[in-house]
DNA sequence: CTCATCCCACTGGTCTGACCACCTAATGGT
DNA sequence: ACCATTAGGTGGTCAGACCAGTGGGATGAG
């Protein structure tokens, strides 16, 4: 079991008290280390890799890595297209993170996110993913940014960004500068895709069987 | 580079029009079709293994599996514990999500989620995690419910699920049977724990520099 | 002594060939 | 018809080799 190695690989991680940007053994030396063959552990490196964790440098060695990436999820969503209903979910539930982002933005935003986002409505035709990615950073919740930026770059492959009157991001920007939460969520309410409101008699199938 | 190898792998996956349950030609035919190392197809396969594509069977073969399941993601829990701003980040956006998944389960819930909700209402102690499953199957966006799992499964793992008083489920299942959305959400802001309300001067570094 | 250059040991990336344990299906005997 | 045997194919693992980068230390010129 490559588990076993990944666990063991993980032990001396905490044992080593290793950090991010710390050096890992070779792979040579963790082969013999924990008397796998250096196949096995290149495959546990490979899923430490795939989450993020680890980084390897070619003529250099391994590395750990701050946590929080996860190209893992942009990899999967190579497979994920093709699938009507995954887009119309991710549509949705696009626009309800954004819904949530601006709300927390207006709460926590500083002078700088609003002369930022000042220059960006400035500068037409105005870049909505721009704008919305200051718009996550200014919301303070790196995870919901993070999950926005997935889900953004998700939706980018198959379709172009929404469109927006400059009224309307004229409007947000108000909302943000008198950090006036219930105002952004009515703005943004008040552009809600048609596609959106009417999803009536569309129903979850129980897909959770081959959750063995 | 096995990024290659996978995007291969894919093509074939698709040109074969291969379905769930489908077998996948053998780690050496793929080496020799592709060009590569049975080491290399062997790498690729893992990731997808890992990503809950595919399922390899020692002494059968290798089969396309239903897309959905993500043990990748309880791993990447065990890594991700000890870090207290990842924490905090989790702890809101899941409390974020349940409310969109009020939300959109008052729009779109059926008579028979009402009454699933009633029973688990009534059978104290009442469950949470079990209430905002189902919640989150009435809500018609498999992604959002998805997503939540996601977050409950890392949060349950260093924390106890949020207690609420009885009184609170009872406000929510009437809003749901109301399909009162706004009611909904009242409720749930009012039960809004402490920890995240006061966030104030909590900004984001920027994480992202190792995104190369 | 200082600095630039070169070289070599070491790293990850890949391929090959070889076993093993396991499963399946065809085989052949009863 | 039934069942035990067997041969071939499969994933799992390992060892060894070579490649292509990297870095630092030895070397030599100034």
């Amino acid at each position: 079991m490559y588990a076993e190695t990944l666990k063991h690989i993980r032990r001396i991680i905490v044992e080593d008290n290793l950090a991010p940007g710390d050096k890992l053994p070779s792979e040579r030396e963790l082969a013999e280390r924990l008397g796998v063959g250096r196949s096995s552990v290149r495959e546990a490196l490979r899923a430490l890799e795939f989450l993020g964790l680890i980084e390897t440098r070619r003529g250099e060695g391994t590395y750990m890595r701050e946590v929080g990436s996860h190209q893992l999820i942009d990899l999967l969503a190579m497979f994920l297209l093709e699938n009507e209903r995954a887009k119309a979910d991710l549509a949705e539930t696009k626009w309800l993170i954004e819904r949530l982002l601006l709300e927390l933005a207006c709460r926590r935003r500083s002078a700088e996110d609003v002369d930022e986002l000042k220059k960006i409505v400035r500068q037409k035709p105005i870049d909505f993913v721009r704008f919305f990615q200051t718009v996550a950073e200014a919301s303070g919740n790196f995870l919901l940014a993070r999950i926005w930026r997935v889900l953004s770059g998700f939706a980018a492959s198959f379709a172009p960004p929404p469109s927006l009157a400059d009224a309307g991001y004229e409007q947000m920007l108000a909302a943000l500068e008198r950090q006036d939460s219930a105002k952004a969520a009515a703005v943004w309410e008040a552009h809600r895709p048609s596609s959106l409101s009417k999803r009536a008699g569309h129903r979850l199938t129980n897909n959770d069987a081959h959750f063995r």
